[in-house]
DNA sequence: CAACTTTTGTCGAATATCGACGATAGAATC
DNA sequence: GATTCTATCGTCGATATTCGACAAAAGTTG
């Protein structure tokens, strides 16, 4: 039976205090409509449970000041993973998404779903134990794949870069070792999700574009993630572009984005014409050594992914789009590409309330976006009661968080 | 203050039983994790309401059988309003989407907000008589307008075909004869919400094209409607695309889809070889009468509109793609070329799990979106408590519905 | 027709929530 | 610097809500 009604206990209250705001027991009163009385003891449970504290006093309205209780982020941890093709970043955070360990280590995706997540779960097990941290504390796993995921059930469907992946089921596999939550989606959804967390809380249209070797994007609409049908929205590496006659893409087809557009496409036009580079980060150097061709070519491919997301502003009409990934490190030239090309063919209105910036989370906006995702689900009602918030066997050290799943 | 927390009342019971769905106490019981009895005691609450009723029994399973308890669509109406450039269709339908009295009136949108909502006052008026209900049955207007509108304050914004519209309090107009709550939105997107609700029912992502005069989509993503930053997603017609060269739209810009592909182009290129035809009804019926250039001029047509659909699809994976609008009511034409384009150019395996269908609600899409708007707005535990479930002073005759909006 | 099964409404018991009161902590005042 | 004032905090009895058990009701089965 799926727990629905009832009370209104302390994960419910918790709620209120997930953005990390501290609120005075008053304030609480007034959000719930439950008496002082009443929220005096759910916070004396949280309390005890360690998921908030007392930090320190508001300013005295003439009286006895009153206590603020916030989130208390150190409570528990989560890991987040953003696995890319050739590399792998895992971190722990706290519940605010502040990185209390990381590594960037080599990974070859394509050597199958039993070797990475071995080494993930190996390498969890090491961050933690440099973190200092009891494997009890950690509440939830949050991994991003490059590829498209089903994030209902974590497994990776039609990957074209992950062979062997295709159906498997990655959170079983972490949860051989970790009893928790593990949460699973494609690496530029959860990139979009660490862009509105760090630079756009607000925002709740928001394209997220990577630029590397492939192109890509994640879209929040109506504040939430959208997936799709397959989970495969925002896959605009695909579309067929008017600069890309004659070019094939690796998918078959002609004229795409990314094959025109993409950092190999760059590089390889480049070398046409005498330049010695072979990948993305000599490309960046290249461009910031001031290279003329370099930067009129980086500019161009900033024109194409604009004509493509020209097309996305209609559809989506965000409020903010971020461009990421590789090739965006090499300063504002993509992005004065792609602000040349939408802001003179969308349409005004549409155009007026849009922001096209740099990435603000750069690098890290995969594992800030993977421990969102982790955090969200840790601190949902589910997940706090899954905590034990309401078994007080939970406090015993040793036994902490163990979740069904 | 705002009610969040609470005990567990008749309306947050009710909205287990919005679907219609027939269930028994038990099942209710199972459902929401309260005891049998509690669940009698909600229910009897209810029941003296008039929003639920009892429908016969369950098959007994060896003793007594379970009474089922349903929805009871017919306690109370909405209106719902469907008002296009030209013409307004506005319905009183009950809480399952019925429609009980509707008309279709020729309406100028032109004349602005006052003459358009003071006749749309007059005819809700008149329909509730005609269909025999006082008043106080009705309980929300749903209100689908042919221009943007800022869906939360109900204002169009920067209405192209509206004049006088821009900024007005259309809410505070209407509700200056009914009490209720009024919610107003886009017409596509209200479309939208039609063509789901009557034909894909599970569908969570959709995109609803409507193609006449002008070319517009609503885009549910996620299981909700995709509005975006400033209530203009899914504005698909001022898309270029590339057969547009040199052809210069209302917008000011060059190469739109509508501008190629909307009625009025399609109208004059079939002038040019001698066609006598002014409106869209004459190119339909000229169309069904197996005129050749007709059908080819509106394949065409679809295929335009294919080639941004298909980018469509690559943003927002749908599963379901519905074609309407007056143009559309020319048989399979448009959707074959809709059909042939985004199938031969999509990614294959975006395209293999994709619906390409005629609409299916037709005229009446409107007014099924505008009413499910309406009755998700007053079904919700809000609208409940609105309708006085709690204060039995509202059983009186006469009293009935009173909300402060 | 009697025994059995399952639902349904009722009622006392258990539980959760509320409102009030005194204690507490700092600000304002003299 | 002592006193008064204001507002918060924790406790406790009162109240409302929910639960679980029981018996009546309504069909089915043998």
């Amino acid at each position: 039976m799926v727990k629905i009604a009832g009370g209104f206990g302390a994960s419910e209250l918790f709620q209120f205090l997930r953005d990390g705001e501290p609120r005075t027991r008053a304030e609480l009163a007034q959000l719930t409509g439950l008496a002082r009385s009443t929220i005096s003891l759910r916070i004396d449970e949280l309390l005890e449970h360690g998921l908030v504290k007392p930090v320190g006093e508001a300013v005295s309205t003439g009286g006895r000041p009153p206590a603020q209780i916030a989130l208390n982020p150190g409570a528990r941890v989560v890991v987040a993973a953003d696995l890319g093709a050739t590399h792998g970043r895992v971190a722990i955070t706290d519940l605010s998404g502040r990185v209390l360990q990381s590594v960037l280590e080599d990974l070859v995706i394509a050597n199958g779903p039993e070797v990475v997540l071995d080494w993930l779960v190996l390498t969890i097990n090491r961050l933690m134990v440099e973190c200092d941290r009891p494997i009890s504390d950690l509440v939830a796993v949050g991994i991003g794949l490059p590829g498209p995921v089903e994030h209902e059930s974590g497994r990776p469907t039609n990957p074209p870069i992950m062979p062997g992946w295709d159906g498997y089921d990655v959170p079983a596999h972490i949860r051989r070792t970790f009893s928790v939550p593990i949460l699973v989606d494609n690496d530029v959804n959860i990139m979009a999700l660490g862009e509105r967390a760090i630079g756009w809380p607000n925002a709740d249209n928001i394209i997220s574009v990577k630029v590397s070797t492939g192109i890509g994007s994640g879209i929040i609409g109506g504040g939430v993630l959208q997936r799709g049908a397959q989970g495969i929205a925002g896959d605009i590496g695909h579309i067929k572009i008017s600069r890309g006659d004659g070019i094939i893409c690796k998918c078959g087809k002609e004229g795409c984005l990314e094959a025109v557009a993409g950092s190999p496409a760059i590089i390889a036009d480049l070398r046409a014409i005498g330049r010695d580079i072979t990948t993305v980060a000599e490309l960046v150097a290249l461009v910031k050594s001031g290279d003329i061709s370099a930067i009129q070519a980086v500019r161009q491919a900033g024109r194409d992914i604009g004509e493509v997301l020209t097309v996305c502003v209609s559809i989506i009409n965000p409020s903010v789009i971020t461009i990421g990934g590789a090739l965006a490190q090499a300063g504002e030239h993509i992005i004065a590409g792609v602000r040349e090309v939408v802001y003179s063919r969308s349409a005004p209105f549409a155009a007026e309330h849009l922001s096209i910036v740099q990435s603000r989370a750069g690098e890290m906006a995969g594992v800030a976006g993977a421990s969102i995702m982790a955090v969200e689900h840790a601190l949902s009602p589910e997940g706090i009661d899954g905590m034990g918030a309401y078994s007080p066997d939970a406090l015993e050290p040793g036994i902490g968080a163990i979740y069904a799943g």
